[in-house]
DNA sequence: AGGTCATCTTCAGCCAGGCTTCAGCGGGCA
DNA sequence: TGCCCGCTGAAGCCTGGCTGAAGATGACCT
């Protein structure tokens, strides 16, 4: 598993238990180290004690504004940064750039985003590999490109997130729900949706080699090179 | 055995009796400790006092609601926590209200259900074993993925729960009706069926090995390594 | 603004894997 | 040797999964 030593660490800002549970629970499987608070107050301690390589930020927190976290942030550590914001705007947008913000999401947000996100900005730093390797397939998270067996894949856009999830949970079985919440960000849903975009997701994929995507009845699927 | 020192707690809390007793006894086969409770009256004392890694909760107690007793352990401690529906559909109004439950059940459940549940859930914190060794069969409970002699097996659902039962039990004569119980959930019914399941899950392991589930006449079964 | 195209979602019918039942065989124990 | 008990191949059924196609959505171009 990659990172097994010296894991990058992500620290999460977040008042809402149950999104900063889900947030911790979304680094951990990925093979990262995650530190959840709920507000700032221990920023400063944190961002010495713990060193986070990455930090995501909820901008609207009861206590400090999100702005002069993000100050803190930038101003005592070189981390990256995810704001969440709880609507979209331009002005949030330039405003968080303005301070040294990497990324910014709005809420809510589908998990696999986030992900995506997360990785990019610790590839950029070195603290996560960019290209993630199954079998003969190569998924490119930063450059949203897919090779099988040295033949470049065209893939559509819910067909590439559903693929970077998969291979990113590899060796994982996934439930169609858990599928459906990463994803889409739906709470529950015709798991007829997945099969769909799995079943044109193989299609190209299989046009090239065996099949990667296996399906566990009952329950749903794993990636698991053959 | 596992965990034989400082082993994963357990708290029950749960109106039923006879339930109540089957969820203890459960729980201490796998070498766990449990405390039972009939409602959630002294939770917070329990919390503090016994300091459980896990607690099982009915959702459908009289006096406090589970609703409640779920805010209390989310607030008042880092235990794990399962929740027992009466039916389902519960799902929604769970993460309606943040509650952070890690897993729900609904009733009446199959008793191996819940224990790969609650091995799932102790495994994320450390505190039991992802990985069942006998001989050279490995069982990984949590990925649910079974290998032998370094070879990967494809289980079925209903072979995969057995096989998880019965190495959870290794060492340990099982009676068909008791496996018809853990396993299946019936009260009564045909041993054919057990011995059916056992014999297709005999031929995918022996073909790499010797026979691991030995046949104990006029009784049942055992797990023993050769 | 209208049209066109790609993509996403829904729907429905087909297909297959797996669960259960049954029956016949074989081996162990009295 | 005779009688059970257990084993296993095979059949039927049923649920869950796959996929072609139609409908919905939205972006982009003219």
């Amino acid at each position: 598993m990659e990172g097994m030593k010296n894991p990058a660490r992500v620290l999460v800002i977040e008042d809402d238990d149950a999104i900063r549970a889900s947030l911790v629970a979304a680094v951990e499987s990925r093979g990262w180290v995650a530190t959840g608070a709920v507000d700032g107050s221990e920023l400063e301690h944190q961002l010495d004690s713990f060193r986070p390589d990455l930090v995501i930020l909820d901008w609207m927190l009861p206590g400090r504004s999100g702005i002069d976290l993000a100050r803190v942030v930038a101003a005592t550590s070189d981390a990256g940064m995810i704001l969440l914001t709880a609507r979209d705007g331009v002005d949030d947008k330039l405003r968080g750039f303005g301070v040294g913000v990497d990324d910014y999401l709005a809420k809510p947000f589908v998990m696999a985003e986030l992900v995506a996100r997360m990785t990019a900005i610790l590839r950029r730093r070195g603290r996560a590999p960019g290209v993630v390797e199954v079998g003969d397939l190569l998924v490119d998270l930063e450059a949203g490109a897919v090779v099988r067996a040295g033949t470049p894949l065209v893939l559509t856009g819910t067909e590439l997130r559903l693929l970077a999830f998969l291979v990113g949970e590899r060796g994982r079985t996934l439930s169609k729900t858990q599928i459906l919440t990463q994803v889409w960000g739906y709470d529950s849903y015709d798991p007829n949706l997945v099969e769909v975009h799995v079943s044109s997701l193989r299609r190209k994929l299989e046009e090239h080699g065996p099949r990667l995507i296996q399906t566990v009845r009952g329950i749903g699927y794993v990636v698991r090179a053959v």
